[in-house]
DNA sequence: TTAATTTTAGAACAAATGTACTATATTTGA
DNA sequence: TCAAATATAGTACATTTGTTCTAAAATTAA
C-alpha cells in the first residue's frame, strides 16, 4: 500500500480512538511508522488529512444517498440503506463527533455540509412521497408536519454517535445496530398497515435488523 | 462581582464563542482582566472551569426537570418544562458542543451524565404513563415502542445545538425556538384527538410556542 | 495598628507542536 | 545508464501552553 494511504488509514484510526485536537503530525506519523517531516510532505497538517477523509467518506456514503430515494424506494430499501450508511459513518465517526470544531476551522466543510443536509431534505420529503404511494406511509397528520420530523431525523442521524460514544463507549456494530433500530423506530406511527407489516418483519427476531440489536450495551 | 464569578463568566462566554479546546487560561484571564497566574489560582486549570460551569447549569437545570414529571402533568407542562431547559441549555451550548471531548478527559462528568440520562429515561416512561392518564397520549403502538422513542428523544434533546451550530452558527433565541417546535413535533402522533387539540393551541401562531419559530433562520 | 492570610501580577521553565529546511535515499523516465 | 523527480528522515526554531514560583499588594482579624 502506498504512503498516502497508510497516512489515512493511521489518522482516520487514531482521529477515531483520540479525537482530532489531541491527534498531530508527530503522533499520527509514528502510528503510520514514518517521520513527521515525510507526512508534511504529503499533507500539510491535520487539517489536510480531516479534508481528505471527509471527501473519502463523501465518496462512499453517495450511492446509498443516491439510491436512497429513487423511485419506487420501498421501507425495506429505507432500511438497508440507513443500515449500510449507518455503517459507513461509524467507521468515520470522528467527523460527527468533531463536527462542530471541525467546521468552525474548515469554512469550506460547513457549506459543503449544509448544502448536503438541503438535498437530504428533499431527499426525504420525496421519499416519503414515494412510500405513500407504496402505500406503506400515511400522509402527515398536520401541515408542515413531515418538515419538522425530518429535522429530527436529520438530527438522530448525524448524532447518533456522539450519543453512543458517551453512552456506551466504542462498542462498534452492537451501537450501530442499537441506533439503527431506534431511528428506524421513528417511523412506525406514520406507517399504513401495510407499512407496519414490513417494519414488523423487517425488526423480527429473524429478520435482516432484528434480534441482534438487543443485547445489553452496559 | 467576586473574581470567582468574573472567571466563571468570562470562561462561558469563550467556550460558548470557540471551544473549550482553543481556551487556554491565558485567553480566559485575559478576557476576565486579570493575570493568569491570577486565574490558575482559583482554577488549576480550564477542566476545573468546565467542571463548575457543568454543575453550575446541572443545578440550574435540576428543578425543571424534577418538575417536569411530576405527578398530573399535562402536555402543555412538557411544553414548558423543555422549553425552559432548552433556553438554559442554550446558555452553556459548549458543553453540549464539546461533551465527547470533554467526557474522554473527565471520566466523573461522563458517569455522571449517564446516570442522569438514566433517570431522563424513567422520567420520560413515567411521564407517558401520566399523559396517557390525563387522556392526552394514546398506549404505544407496539411493544417496546416508547423505549426507542426515549431513545431519539435523548439524541434530539442532546444534540440540537451542535446541529444549529453547524447549520444556523449563533442565532439565539430564534434558534431555541426552531428546535424546541421540532422536539415537540414527536409527540404528534401518539397524541389523542384531545391531546392533538393542546398540541395545536400551543404551537398556534397565537400561542405560547407559536409564529415565531419559523422566520427563516438562514 | 499590625501581623497573618489571602489575593494578585508577572516571571521563569519545560514540554509540545507546527512549520520549514537540509541532506540522503529511492524511483522514474528518457 | 544516469540525470531529474520524488520521497523520506531528521534537525532546527519559534510559538504556545500548562505549570510553578516569587514577590508585592490587599484584605482580614486580633
Amino acid at each position: 500500500m502506498n504512503t498516502k494511504d497508510r497516512i489515512l488509514q493511521a489518522a482516520l484510526r487514531q482521529f477515531n480512538a483520540i479525537g482530532t485536537g489531541q491527534a498531530t503530525v508527530r503522533s499520527i506519523a509514528a502510528e503510520a511508522g514514518i517521520s513527521h517531516g515525510n507526512l508534511c510532505y504529503h499533507y500539510k497538517n491535520t487539517d489536510e488529512l480531516i479534508e481528505a477523509l471527509y471527501l473519502q467518506l463523501a465518496g462512499r456514503v453517495a450511492p446509498y444517498a443516491q439510491m436512497a430515494f429513487s423511485e419506487g424506494i420501498s421501507l425495506e430499501g429505507v432500511f438497508g440503506q440507513a443500515w449500510q450508511t449507518f455503517g459507513l459513518l461509524y467507521q468515520y465517526r470522528f467527523l460527527l463527533i468533531d463536527f462542530v470544531q471541525i467546521t468552525r476551522r474548515l469554512e469550506r466543510m460547513k457549506q459543503n455540509f449544509q448544502q448536503l443536509m438541503d438535498v437530504r431534505r428533499q431527499q426525504f420529503l420525496y421519499g416519503f412521497k414515494q412510500l405513500e404511494e407504496q402505500g406503506e406511509m400515511k400522509p402527515e397528520p398536520l401541515p408542515g408536519h413531515y418538515e419538522l420530523l425530518i429535522t429530527n431525523l436529520l438530527i438522530v442521524g448525524n448524532n447518533w454517535i456522539s450519543e453512543a460514544e458517551v453512552q456506551f463507549g466504542d462498542k462498534g456494530d452492537a451501537v450501530v445496530a442499537h441506533y439503527h433500530r431506534a431511528m428506524m423506530a421513528l417511523f412506525v406511527p406514520y406507517l399504513t398497515p401495510k407499512g407496519l407489516r414490513a417494519y414488523q418483519a423487517l425488526t423480527a427476531d429473524d429478520g435482516a435488523y432484528g434480534g441482534k440489536a438487543d443485547k445489553p450495551l452496559r
